[in-house]
DNA sequence: ACTACATATCGACAACTGTCAATGTATGGG
DNA sequence: CCCATACATTGACAGTTGTCGATATGTAGT
């Protein structure tokens, strides 16, 4: 009886969860795995204190948006390490990126924060 | 019969870090190092598909308060590796553990979801 | 004491993660 | 075209994480 769920491995740049966890809260029905895994998504990228400070870099900013550029000196990280932490949250939809000339823009997706917070609001 | 209430106890380990998590906003004044590492340490915990559902499962019983005996099967994953996950659950502040004669029941601790929602929903 | 049961802990392993240096890919200015 | 700038990608590495089987701890009943 002791199930095993070896390796469930690999999937990649999934756009945005979006479907299946609209209006799922933790409270309601328990959680499938489908969801449990789209949500664990969502926490795992910001389950980084270097991620969570980016995201509060932007937030602080006119327009809750930012160029990259302004957020490498603040975290005390390589280029590349900012770059990469940027498209981890990019891709679980908490960040939007932008291009603008030569920069890269990056404001805060609304919907996936409020939907994060009516999943855990009822508690 | 379920436990006699002779030895309840109700064990807190390094509950949460709590004083400076306090009302400590994502769009408020950017997350200092220290904040930033307190509050990855909770979506941590959340970040793990059989975490979310353990606390679901959690969520769903009445008076939001479940023995570990009935987290195993749903979760269907080991006995040892539920234990673990609840372990990581109580020491990031999402859950509170009492035992009960034999049994150990976990159920919410509102305070952290609700910091966390407050962290998060000025958004 | 012995047995049965519920849970926690340990040791090990593969898989994943955060970080960096080096390199690649645009974009705009001269 | 050449070059500097702003980001992204790659490859490598140590550290962390999720899972298991085995074992330990603790509680209650016989």
């Amino acid at each position: 009886m002791y199930g095993h769920n070896g390796g469930v491995t690999t999937e990649q740049t999934l756009p945005a969860p979006a479907s299946a966890t609209c209006c799922t809260t933790l409270t309601g029905e328990p959680l499938d795995e489908v969801r449990a895994r789209e949500f664990a998504r969502i926490f795992k990228a910001l389950a980084d204190p270097t991620r969570l400070r980016l995201v509060s870099l932007v937030a602080a900013r006119e327009g809750n948006e930012a160029c990259a550029c302004d957020l490498i000196d603040p975290v005390g990280l390589g280029q590349p390490t900012v770059s990469h932490h940027l498209k981890i949250l990019v891709d679980a939809g908490i960040l939007h990126r932008e291009k603008r000339g030569i920069w890269s823009y990056y404001s805060l997706a609304a919907e996936t924060l409020e939907r994060i917070t009516a999943f855990l609001s009822p508690a």
